[in-house]
RNA sequence: GGCCCCAUCGUCUAACGGUUAGGACACGGCUCUUUCAAGGCCGGAGCACGGGUUCGAUUCCCGUUGGGGCCGCCA
């Protein structure tokens, strides 16, 4: 349309947004969710999705992390367009980058040990003081500095920090002001050349030419290190969008303390990826209207950080389950059954059995573990009853009302043996017994269930067939008569 | 302790100065019914507090309180 619309355009490049886990633990929802935020993101805006593992601390990263969090990315659908990058591997990239903000007087050696900087940090805490590195090593002359590193002193680099104050412009939180006295000289290389954190960061989301930067809230406190060392690096400032933080029940920020704060943990309870991913996108999110069940290319059609919340959300299970409980409603009966059969012990039954269970006990579950359950009971008999179904269903002439069942039912070839006949002939049994059909009715589903709660009893009759439901009723009435 | 962020039902959230403050989960009731669910209907439940600004504040500003985060040669 206009001029300055097609102008702005033309400056603003596609974005590029990345991920960046660090191998120490597997994926968190927390993180999940800022991973999903980055791809709805970049999808909307087509832009570019990297990703990039931050595996620069030798003592707590581990590969066979890097492999789970990949997985469970994979799992729940979160694909990247770029990447994965390990930052291990880059090492020349940060020891090229530390050099020349040496070389520029930017950044500077301090020689002074872990258990100096120890003492020092006890002492200001003693005075009760905020501790702030001294800033000794700004003033060694980068000749003795020279000379001091030539002569195998060891030393890490610091930045150092401008003395003004720095202003983050957050897509999320507006305006946040960070004075200058609260920010020290931190460190970018370690004694023993490992890149640190803030430094590689940068240094990377420079090198990958990342536009946004959206992550967790947990970084707020970090972004003045790194709008300085941006622009140390002499580099365009990426815009900023910090998430609120994902709690536990308790409001703490969610942890392995709290139970299931791991992709991998749903995944193993039965939580499907779509339901997880829809969650997710939706804590912090909200497209607006009433809407909380949304297709994959909704999310992505309409996902917008103006929409995006700046306060923490509670992780709710119930919540989730319920989602589930949504996908499992909608998604096609051969679907559920694959992913379903192999939670069913020994299998299941046939398939056409089992696709029939699938409908009797869709609305009953939450999972595909509890419909694998399901699936199974109409492939094994049961091997036990509930105790107190026995104690409430199960009274003195119950068994020979069972048997009276039994012959009537026999009656019925296989071709007539429907829910509509076999309820018939239940109901006919009861009244020439001169009882009600719930005398029967619960004693019948204990016998062929196990238990005295589920699908539809002359759905499960038709579904077990004569033989089953015959045999389990005799078996019933063996194991509990007189 | 210093700095920073956040604040609508128990929980997730809608509202972008004027609404009987809406929806969803959970909870309770009714309905359906052979049980349990699912579904449908109904209900209880919220603007943390105090000052401003304004004709008018849930909404804007300041403060208080409460919660959270960051302050490493961790990420």
């Amino acid at each position: 349309m206009s001029d300055s619309a097609s102008l702005s355009t033309a400056s603003s490049p596609s974005p590029r947004v990345r991920f960046a886990p660090s191998p120490t633990g597997s994926l968190h929802v927390g993180g999940a969710r800022t991973a999903l935020y980055n791809l709805l993101f970049a999808r909307r805006e087509k832009g570019t999705f990297i990703l990039r593992i931050e595996d620069t601390d030798v003592e707590r990263s581990r590969e066979e992390l890097t492999g789970q969090i990949l997985s469970a990315m994979e799992w729940l659908g979160l694909d990247y367009d770029e990447g994965p990058f390990y930052q291990s591997r880059r090492y020349d990239l940060y020891r090229a980058a530390a050099e020349r903000l040496l070389r520029e007087g930017k950044a500077y050696r301090a020689f002074e040990t872990p258990e100096e900087l120890d003492a020092e940090r006890r002492a200001a805490e003693a005075a009760g003081k905020a501790y702030r590195y001294s800033g000794a090593g700004r003033r060694i002359s980068s000749e003795e500095s020279e000379r001091r590193a030539r002569a195998g002193e060891r030393f890490v680099v610091r930045l150092a920090m401008p003395a003004e104050t720095i202003v983050v412009e957050d897509l999320i939180r507006g305006r946040v002001e960070f004075p200058a006295d609260a920010l020290d000289d931190f460190v970018l290389v370690r004694s023993d050349g490992h890149p640190l954190y803030h430094f590689s960061v940068c240094v990377d989301d420079v090198d990958m030419r990342i536009t946004d930067i959206i992550r967790g809230d947990d970084h707020l406190a970090n972004t003045p290190k790194h709008v300085a060392l941006f622009r140390a690096l002499g580099a365009p400032i990426p815009r900023f969008a910090h998430l609120g933080m994902i709690l536990g029940t308790d409001r703490k920020k969610l942890s392995k303390r709290h139970g299931a704060a791991a992709v991998e943990e749903w995944r193993d309870a039965g939580i499907l990826p779509e339901a997880l991913f829809n969650f997710l996108a939706l804590l912090g999110w909200a497209p607006g209207g009433d809407r909380e069940i949304l297709t994959r290319e909704e999310m992505e059609r309409e996902f917008s950080l103006e929409r995006v919340g700046a306060s923490p959300s509670v992780f709710d299970p119930e919540k989730l389950l319920w989602m589930n409980a949504q996908y499992i409603a909608k998604m096609p009966a051969e679907e559920l059954l694959a992913r379903s059969v192999p939670f069913a012990a020994g299998g299941g039954p046939p398939k056409d059995v089992a696709l029939r269970a699938i409908e009797l006990h869709r609305p009953r579950v939450r999972t595909p573990i509890e419909m694998g359950r399901a699936l199974a009971s109409y492939a094994a008999d049961p091997s036990a009853y509930e105790a107190d179904g026995l104690k409430k269903h199960v009274k003195p002439d119950t068994a020979g009302q069972l048997e009276a069942l039994e012959r009537r039912l026999e009656g019925l070839s296989e071709a007539e043996w429907t829910a509509a006949s076999t309820e018939a002939v239940l109901r006919e049994t009861a009244e020439a017994a001169g009882v009600s059909a719930g005398k029967l009715i619960h004693p019948t589903r204990l016998a062929l269930t196990g238990v005295t709660v589920g699908a539809p009893l002359f759905d499960v009759v038709a579904l077990l067939g004569k033989e089953t439901s015959l045999r389990r009723l005799r078996t019933f009435r063996q194991r509990t008569g007189p």
